[in-house]
DNA sequence: TACACTACTGACTCGCCAGTCATTACCGAC
DNA sequence: GTCGGTAATGACTGGCGAGTCAGTAGTGTA
């Protein structure tokens, strides 16, 4: 029962640091448990504040939930526009790099529990949910879009319906996501190998995207009845 | 003030039908508020009873929830293997059937809801997770495995990471189930039409499946450095 | 050392909701 | 029709958790 001789302070005075360490322990704790089930005082412990410090930065839990969106989503799409810009290889070298890039950027960190906090909670918030597709979902989309059309336009991909395309080469990203924050979290055996995934999607699309050469190719596709794109 | 002269009774007595009734009510709250954030009251209520009657059949909110699940998950994959089993065409044209069934079976049916209840909730509940890994999941990816090895071996398909492959054959799977049950669901501009998302993943995969033919398919594919599976 | 200022704390309040149970309404049997 | 059994109800309770605030402890100044 001795007091360690360099004791620190019982209390922190940390008024600069607070507001970031608030919401980390927010997301964290709202990807794992969901906004609901969360109890504010758990993210003020995870923080190593009290509950009243927490109220001190954010008025309500709801509030709290907007910042911490608001806060992880801001720059997610600038840099991507960037280097598809000055990039100057083939677009088949551009789109395995984008994808590599955003899951060592976004995928494999914290950030990407913003994607599962946003699937799960949106119902409940429209409002985010409309500033989420305005700012992240249809700015990725045309980002993409651009990208696949570049690849037409210069004669590297075949042509494709551009918009269901993307959508489909983002799915595997989604699905690694949910699969990180969900049944790969808690489960035996339902963790998957995100770049093993990654590396045969990419595989697979960039194969797929490739002009067709082959008689048997240009025939052999299983078609549907119809078609709504052209 | 009078009474109709047919008046329903205040009071239905159909021990038959609650449960399901139940159930249907519990997974379309649940998906569309999460369960925390769902009142059992509301569930009663959308059932056409009383909050009294839901615990007269399940004993608490969760085994509730444990119920939807369960429910919900029967059955799903059994039909699968036959048709797979019985199948006499193309590889090609199997794993487009499937998919466009499962959407036309599952993905489009209230029972899709399952998949986003169990990405949102899943973590707070280890044993559903469990059990949906080993009821749902890897029988799925072993049955997926397998008709892409059946293609593999049959020389319709060329030599892939069977394993990775699976999942990103999923994959736009979940992301329009959960595009369904989100952001689509109350954001504009954000409802994705998948049967076009799901035509042109069909076309992308098979088109990525096809035996390398031209020598310009064999060298040009963009490799990552190194990979996991052979 | 003393003082003033402010970041921080946690016991408290108050409303909400899971789960209970005494009462009520329905229905089939006679 | 009436009676016995049971399905259904909703007012009630107990506990939990969001949000408050009077008090406390750290920090800069003189």
């Amino acid at each position: 029962m001795t007091t360690p001789e360099a004791a620190a302070p019982l209390r922190q005075r940390r008024k600069q640091t607070r507001p970031q360490e608030l919401l980390d322990a927010a997301l964290d704790l709202f990807v794992e448990k969901g906004f609901a089930a969360t109890r504010s005082e758990e993210v003020a412990a995870r923080a190593g504040a009290s509950k009243g410090t927490l109220y001190l930065y954010y008025p309500s839990k709801e509030e709290l939930l907007k910042e911490v969106i608001r806060h992880n989503v801001v720059n997610q799409i600038a840099e991507g526009v960037e280097i598809i810009r000055g990039f100057q290889g083939t677009s088949s070298e551009l789109l395995a790099m984008i994808i590599r890039l955003w899951w060592e950027r976004v995928g494999e960190t914290r950030a990407s529990g913003i994607l599962k906090l946003m699937m799960s909670e949106v119902r409940n918030f429209p409002e985010i949910a409309q500033f989420y597709v305005d700012e992240v979902t249809q700015p990725c989309d045309r980002m993409l879009g651009a990208l696949v059309q570049r690849g037409i336009d210069r004669g590297e991909f075949r042509q494709v319906a551009v918009e269901d395309v993307v959508h489909a080469l983002i799915a595997p990203m989604l699905f690694l996501v949910m699969n990180k924050h969900s049944l790969g979290a808690c489960a035996a055996g339902a963790k998957l190998d995100p770049v093993a995934v990654i590396e045969a999607h990419i595989d697979l699309v960039l194969y797929g995207l490739e002009p067709r050469t082959t008689a048997r190719a240009a025939k052999q596709s299983v078609r549907a009845p119809a078609r709504k794109h052209a």
